[in-house]
DNA sequence: GTGATTGCAAATCTTTTGCACTAAA
DNA sequence: TTTAGTGCAAAAGATTTGCAATCAC
């Protein structure tokens, strides 16, 4: 699978995501972006972040994915108590979690049948369905 | 909707899970499992027994759903980062998540169609799909 | 008695916040 | 300039842990 994606068009992206691209936002955004989409906590960009020799603080970190998050650029999956994971894919698409070694991986929406699902009750919308497909040795 | 079971059988379900039924297992397997089927956490739980005056730590609470969910007794459910919340209904079902207030409902194994899942990677297994159908205003 | 269980307080871990400093427009 | 963004260190919140005291068998 060849998911190289050498220019990601950081800048472009965080101005249509009405960011300010400042040098941080930058360097994150080409480290989420340049590549596989992945699925990445706060503390693992944070490291690459520093392994790369770009200066950023984690509370920069934290703050930068809630900010794309609410952009549209990211999604954020729940899989675990206790730590966030952010997904680069914000397509229709479900996972896998790997319960030994906490990796996630992307199960596309065609391997998944979902044939029916319940109405929303009263007023409400459903905003997403998130299927989790949980392995075990 | 009846749901009350005034008589939970916490003893023996204590004992059939390989735990021994102390004072404080006892009572908090009381209100766990007498009544409706409910998701709830374990600051939840412990304002409950104090409410009620069953003296027991937020240590042993914690302790105790996670022993309780490793009986068989609760499933553990991760609906949002940062907390965790514990089903009495450990059979086949799925949940509503009301990201408005936090809520959590069951939805019935009927009411969701899920006609297909994608094969397990390599030697592993599945052990459990989750559906959670996140609820929006 | 003996080993399992509990309570407490401290520790841990992730995430958020307040605020002075810096940088983008 | 002017306002948004950043870094730091402290705070917050959930959960876990170590260990002496207590309880079930």
């Amino acid at each position: 699978m060849t998911c190289v994606r050498p220019f990601s068009h950081a800048y472009e992206r965080l101005r249509s995501a009405g960011l300010r691209p400042t040098r941080q936002r930058l360097a994150l955004a080409r480290l989420l972006f340049d590549g596989c989409d992945r699925h990445i906590s706060a503390e693992q960009l944070h490291s690459e972040a520093m392994a790369q020799g770009v200066r950023v603080s984690l509370a920069t970190v934290y703050n930068t994915l809630h900010q794309f998050t609410g952009g549209g650029l990211l999604r954020e999956i729940i899989v675990e108590s206790g730590r966030s994971y952010f997904d680069t894919n914000t397509s229709d698409h479900y996972h896998f979690f790997f319960e030994q070694s906490g990796r996630i991986t992307d199960i596309p929406p065609e391997a998944v049948g979902l044939s029916k699902i319940p109405d929303a009750p009263d007023g409400l919308r459903i905003r997403r369905v998130d299927v989790i497909v949980r392995l075990d040795g």
